[in-house]
DNA sequence: CTGAAAGCGCTTACAG
DNA sequence: CTGAAAGCGCTTACAG
């Protein structure tokens, strides 16, 4: 067969050019010590002259590792969880990992089982879920694990490794800002309350207003997309003491910037919004948008650093001196949660309400 | 060790509770004929009592097929890109493949060779690359291809299949609904000019303009960011003919709106405004934006389905008969160059001229 | 410091 | 229809 004339070179082409067992070849790929140093230069001109590359499968069939890190995200289109997954993938590969991805079609518990079991039959590593759903973050927990998994905006009560921002602080962030501007409250349109994020931004909102005495609206609730901010924003135009408003993401925010435009509110003449996120577009809102930054490149970075940690830890148990081999630890430690401060950003789309 | 107790079973386990050999059990696996429907059952019903999954690393060293498709994608926190690779995961995981990505930091030769090691490394089947820079789908052209490769938005004339969207005739479409909207011209802001779709929006512009007999304008040039486009809005403020530009992206559109509306420039009223990508936020600019609508997901399973044909061919050489084996093929067909359409959506921000 | 042997868990001819 | 054998290309003890 032709194809076989070219086939590439293994370790026994390089051995036999070396003129060494493959078994040495072996030491120098894997940066053995007890190596002779004339030895390993022969070795390695002799793979660069034949151009040799290790067959990753090969070792991974012996070593039990793949080198391959999954990762399981849910709308990848958007904003947050794509430049996550940047972070993610940009540390998993300086990490000399390769990193193989699974966008879930809906966030339901077979969708995720079924991603779960995709990674599973590659025989990845170690996972990295963005679980923004406590649904989700539950269910994961009760899912058998097979390799170390780490949690992204997960619920840190379930158990898992977990990263995320601490979104109720951003809440806080926003809120109080509003306040100090002299808003007498702040009204709320918030993501999916099934969602952690959507639920830790309220909290903080919520607390704020209740900690400076000021009433708690109702909230408004939306999915996320601009057209869900628009509806709230419709609603919202209609209410006579409405001064300020935070919504829960800056692609809402649009949508409650462009109802209130078609009611003739102005915005922050009349009302004051702000966003959350600070997606690359919001800078140049009509007005530009006050939003709450998220780095969530570091995120994806802390995942990867978090993930690494516990691939580490299966390699080297690590046990103390003197405890039984194989007994139970005496403290299990909890385990790491990471959380990532976000921060305000102020732009035009807030200032201080107008009977000020 | 505590962990062999537990150790995942393998086809040697299935095949003794079966009472067959393993070599019976990979066929029952591989939907082999010639096993008896007696024994295949108790091969099938010895698989689940044990929860047997094949190592598929085993598999693989011995086919020399991983299953794994590489993706090389470009800034995939952008929309357009995000939704392509979200298209590519969901249509190879259909089909039964992994798919291993690689962002690359930037567009360069080096940058593309390093993600294509990385791939190769990893043995991945078949590869997508992303190849939004004529310089970028040349350079892919000129290094070596041990894999099939499908490249989305690149060069078709660097022979390589291809799968993009017409980006000229979008540029028709816009200037066309321009120009018969009754301006006498058409402005545009490009993204960067050794961009692919920046390029074929540029010609469609510029055919249009030309077949109609209208003024060319200067070209002026972005980088695809809300910034660059506010930059190029502030220095259309200042032209006294403006009264129609066509804007090569979404993002940018979004600054050519603020900076117009700064300078007391009503859109659209004053001047048209029309867009590129149809981004979830464009029917919420203020105003909506008129703009292009392109199917990336579609992009993204076209460019799957060309792969797979790839690999199939691979496999099946399917040799007219008569032709001596190994003998170079009498016409080469041209590779593959899938093309989907785009189509306009007109919304507010685009109207006749004052004058008109 | 280096090599001969065994084995990772499969699939693929080859017998029967 | 089914099994014994060989082999995919490595790494890991084990000798020497």
């Amino acid at each position: 067969m032709a194809r076989n004339i070219h086939r590439s070179p293994v370790m026994a082409d390089v051995a036999r050019l070396a003129g060494v067992s493959h078994q040495t070849v072996s030491r120098v790929l894997n940066d053995h010590p007890n190596v002779r140093p004339e030895t390993r230069d022969r070795v390695i001109a002799a793979i660069e002259g034949l151009g040799y590359r290790r067959n990753s499968t090969a070792r991974a069939l012996v070593t039990k590792q793949t080198n391959t890190l999954g990762v399981v995200a849910f709308d990848t289109t958007l904003y947050g969880p794509a430049s996550t997954l940047y972070g993610i993938e940009r540390a998993a590969r300086d990490a000399g990992y390769f990193v193989s991805i699974v966008s879930l079609r809906e966030l339901t518990r077979d969708d995720l089982a079924e991603a779960l079991d995709h990674l599973g039959r590659q025989q990845v590593d170690g996972l990295v879920v963005i679980a923004p759903q406590s649904a989700v973050a539950v269910a994961l927990s009760q899912m058998p694990q097979p390799v170390p998994v780490v949690t992204v905006e997960g619920d840190a009560d379930v158990g898992l490794p977990v990263v995320n921002v601490d979104q109720r602080r951003g809440g806080v962030l926003v809120t109080e800002h509003l306040l100090r501007l002299g808003h007498r409250t702040v009204w709320h349109v918030s993501g999916p309350q099934d969602w952690l994020e959507a639920e830790g931004r309220i909290e903080g909102w919520r607390e704020t207003l209740l900690a400076a005495g000021a009433p708690v609206p109702e909230v408004l609730t939306g999915d996320w997309s601009p057209r869900s901010g628009y509806r709230c924003g419709q609603r919202l135009a209609g209410m006579a003491d409405l001064t300020a408003v935070f919504v829960a993401n800056d692609q809402m925010a649009l949508g409650v910037l462009r109802a209130l435009d078609e009611a003739r509110v102005r915005v922050p003449d009349d009302v004051s919004v702000v966003g959350f996120d600070d997606i690359p577009e919001s800078e140049f809102f009509a007005p530009p948008l006050t939003t709450v930054s998220q780095d969530f490149s570091e995120v994806g970075r802390k995942a990867i650093e978090l993930l690494l940690d516990a691939l580490a830890e299966e390699h080297e148990p690590a046990r103390p001196p003197g405890e039984p081999p194989g007994g139970p630890a005496e403290d299990t430690p909890p385990p790491p949660h990471v959380v990532v401060q976000p921060h305000l950003v102020v732009r035009r789309s807030s200032g201080p309400p107008r009977a000020a």
